[in-house]
DNA sequence: ATCTATTGATAAGT
DNA sequence: TACTTATCAATAGAT
């Protein structure tokens, strides 16, 4: 923007921080005004501060609504493969957690393009499978310094009471750690068996009232303020 | 904007309304993003477009847990209606997910913010870097596959009149790299559906099982394309 | 909060 | 649908 580009990337400053957020919240909020008046659209904002405040924005008026329409969609789009098998049975907060993963996977794949990586061509995965080990070497780097950092800060604790001690090398600490490592796949698989049979009661006797919970009043806190002189139409 | 100043009203002309729908929801859904970016804020847009599309965009990955957000703190703001209706009932296995997504996406931002793994603990450096390893087996497979299609493709070409040449199978080619580790995707989302289902339906029975059980069926593929050129940060 | 130099978004045209 | 270009709009940094 003005002044020099800017890096999209967190702001450190919490002053410039807060400032940015007011400005761009507020520039977010009349852009999604805008799309709607011009497109004839209905569309929910929510933004919420680092700090848990709420602000949101719904053009037709009410989010609830939008919210329900919302979970129809979901449910029309994403439902459609897994209906196949057994319906009802899934609690929301594992079909929550799929649909993240499977988000960040995106994410991770649009970084090195335009394509999933189901349609990228040969030279582009080994292009990608180059940097993904590169970044892999590199957190491994990272690893070997933090435990390097903290074996020196126990040696000097320890002190020359223990000079005992053999030297510790940076190379036997590689061969250790690389081979600790946890496979995602155990994690999940181990602990969704236990996690699952507690959620599902849980969640769906948690449904009626948690969907049931907010009424249909307006919203509190609206903050759409325009810029004076600005012929903006709400 | 360009070419004469806009009226912000409704644009009569469908086609002209189409184009400015696109532009527009894209421009919206990134400046939600870098304002999250920028303010460590968390945004969910919903934009529905008259026909009945729906857009989406969660920053945090998950629109639920927004929309789950929202409702508190409508309900808050509110007033007294409501009390905390699922306070500690979260099982740790959920937590335990939920972190190790967390753990991912800021993995992600420091790809994408460019650099810096410097501030993240020896665990989360663990994990991330096993979740890279297995994203590299995916990519291997997947040269593989492409690699073994083309070798069909120039058997083919050369037909019967190179006879001589071994016979190469596509399964000898895939064996090694199938069976060593199965995508990060496919386990995590057809384990999940598969064994979710089959413990609510069968209860405390057969836990066992659902270990063994792997799919092989494929990620749902990308709807949120960007522009070529676009610094564009998830 | 207000002011501008700049960058960013985008309407029209191709 | 995608790219280009001329303009308008948003906003970073300063005040």
């Amino acid at each position: 923007m003005a002044r020099g580009k800017v890096q999209i990337r967190r702001i450190e400053n919490p002053a410039h921080r807060q400032v940015t957020f007011s400005k761009r919240r507020m520039g977010l909020l009349k852009k999604a005004n805008e799309l709607s008046v011009l497109c004839d659209a209905d569309i929910g904002v929510i933004v919420f501060s680092p700090h848990g405040m709420m602000y949101e924005l719904a053009t037709n008026g009410n989010m609830q609504v939008l919210v329900e329409r919302y979970k129809t969609a979901f449910g029309e789009t994403q439902g459609a493969s897994r209906r196949k098998k057994k319906p009802q049975a899934i609690p929301q907060e594992v079909l929550a957690l799929t649909r993240e993963i499977e988000l960040l996977q995106k994410g991770l794949r649009y970084k090195y393009g335009e394509s999933d990586i189901n349609h990228m061509s040969l030279g582009e995965l080994h292009s990608l499978e180059s940097n993904l080990e590169i970044w892999v070497q590199n957190i491994r780097s990272q690893k070997m310094q933090i435990m390097s950092m903290e074996i020196e800060m126990l040696r000097n604790k320890v002190g020359s009471a223990c000079s005992f001690l053999a030297p510790v090398t940076n190379s036997s600490l590689h061969i250790q750690e690389t081979s600790s490592v946890a496979p995602f796949s155990n994690v999940f698989q181990e602990d969704i068996l236990q996690a699952t049979n507690d959620i599902f009661q849980e969640k769906i006797s948690e449904q009626n009232g948690i969907l049931n919970a907010s009424g249909s009043v307006m919203v509190p806190q609206v903050p759409f303020q325009l810029n004076r002189g600005s012929n903006y139409y709400l």
